[in-house]
DNA sequence: GCGCGACGGTGTTCTAGAACACCAAGGGGT
DNA sequence: ACCCCTTGGTGTTCTAGAACACCGTCGCGC
């Protein structure tokens, strides 16, 4: 979440002052809906100037922390919450652009360490190991998705037997282990990219993407695959093509 | 997409300053790739100060125009790209929270001229009538998410006589006009909430938000209806859950 | 031939202050 | 009772300039 990773370690006022005021909404010293104290007491209570307070203040509103009205205040924003979305499929990592190339290169394999997010997805221990995948999608030669994929070392050790760089992973599970997806589940945010993951796609460090992450079971209910995809925000506009065979509690 | 709507007329120097760059480079004067003149200079053509320049360019920068790179310079960004997605369904308007009260609110119906957008879309001639539909999603009494839906004026005046406050829209279309929506076409972006979307959902104007446009079609490929739906983007993260009954061409 | 450090160009952060725009509430006039 | 308009508080826009950080490249030294 943080986002920008500085070489040369120093790291702007305004990054501080937005960390502190983040860490206060997040410890609930400041209440959802609270009223901040005022810019230029703020500011002064930071020792800086209005304009680089302002600059801290712009940080948290595009992460939702807060919400500035002109003549009113500044809020602490209501909590994020979740919402499913009904009847939604394979969003990232599975795109199919109109006319042009779609290629897949990947970028490497490795086993190593998972980390809170994956281990908890994949209902293993901490510090467990894990096959990583990484694997860039490309639309005419051009980076389009970076997809991160996280299989538990057991089914890692099978799957990495199969020449990855030419099979899908779908296929290789099935093929091998008779493991096909039969559900999973996707969470979809905007984050900013990190450097490696900006590198891999080309793109400046901190350029806001779409991250999904998505949690793939088998038949019996257990987890097979934690897939992390990145999308660059820019230059990219979604669209879909609809088709309802069957169209279910559908509340349009 | 221009946003802000100024109650006094008066227009921030740097929106017009965005506003005239952006005109270049949608004119064609500034090719994608093309470097932009230094800040420096750029500010001082435009009469302003380095702070006042730099305004617009991130306004610019936040609409993917363009890309500012430390040390190298400000390019313009490649041109928008349509994807699809692949097996994507019911993105938006469509929404089930977990446990949370979902309740749909018919804000309003009423005929009106179509927009360049909407009878494109439908495709009627410039100008023709529509019926406007518009339907509120509440998630525990909060609004959640605004829709509009637009039907050609002869849909629309058979449809209308259903009880649109209790019947889903697509009831409607199915019982009184045997019409079923067989597959459609929508598109997702990121956008500013205008002043009266923003009233509708209360939130801030320009607060930022997904805006879906869908197309849908019936069986016979004629279009039925334009939705556009608003999603403000603040409090909201998605999480969907995935059951593939019969999982195709998959690329994962 | 190769590495590395200085340099020029470019974006970024910050100051100190002034003027303006927006909103809610209170007070006065009708 | 009602409406308007003033007033105080708050966010917003803008100035003029200084110092810093990042990037690629060029040239020096080995």
């Amino acid at each position: 979440m943080n986002g920008s990773v500085r070489v040369n370690g120093r790291v702007p006022r305004y990054h501080r002052i937005a960390e502190v005021l983040r860490e206060r909404i997040h410890e609930g010293e400041l209440r959802p809906g609270a009223r901040l104290d005022n810019q230029r007491r703020l500011a002064k209570s930071f020792g800086v100037t209005l304009m680089t307070l302002r600059q801290a203040l712009e940080l948290l509103e595009r992460e939702h922390l807060i919400s500035r009205r002109h003549g009113l205040g500044t809020f602490v924003a209501a909590p994020s919450i979740d919402y499913d979305i009904l009847q939604l499929r394979r969003f990232a990592g599975d795109l199919q652009a109109k006319g042009e190339q779609v290629t897949t290169r990947l970028v490497g394999t490795k086993f190593a360490l998972a980390d809170h997010r994956v281990s908890d997805a994949l209902g293993l221990g901490p510090g467990a190991r894990v096959l990583v995948l990484e694997r860039l999608r490309l639309v005419d030669g051009h980076p389009m998705s970076l997809q991160r994929s996280f299989l538990p070392a057991p089914i890692g050790e099978e799957v990495v037997r199969a020449d990855l760089a030419r099979t899908p992973l779908h296929r290789a599970l099935e093929v091998r282990l008779g493991l096909v997806v039969e559900s999973a589940r996707e969470t979809v945010s905007a984050v900013r990219l990190e450097r490696s993951e900006a590198r891999e796609l080309s793109c400046r460090t901190g350029a806001p993407a779409f991250e999904s992450e998505r949690v793939s079971y088998a038949a019996g209910g257990a987890p097979v695959v934690f897939d992390r995809v990145f999308i660059p925000g820019d230059r990219f506009r979604i669209t879909r093509e609809l088709h309802y065979e069957s169209l279910q509690g559908a509340t349009s």
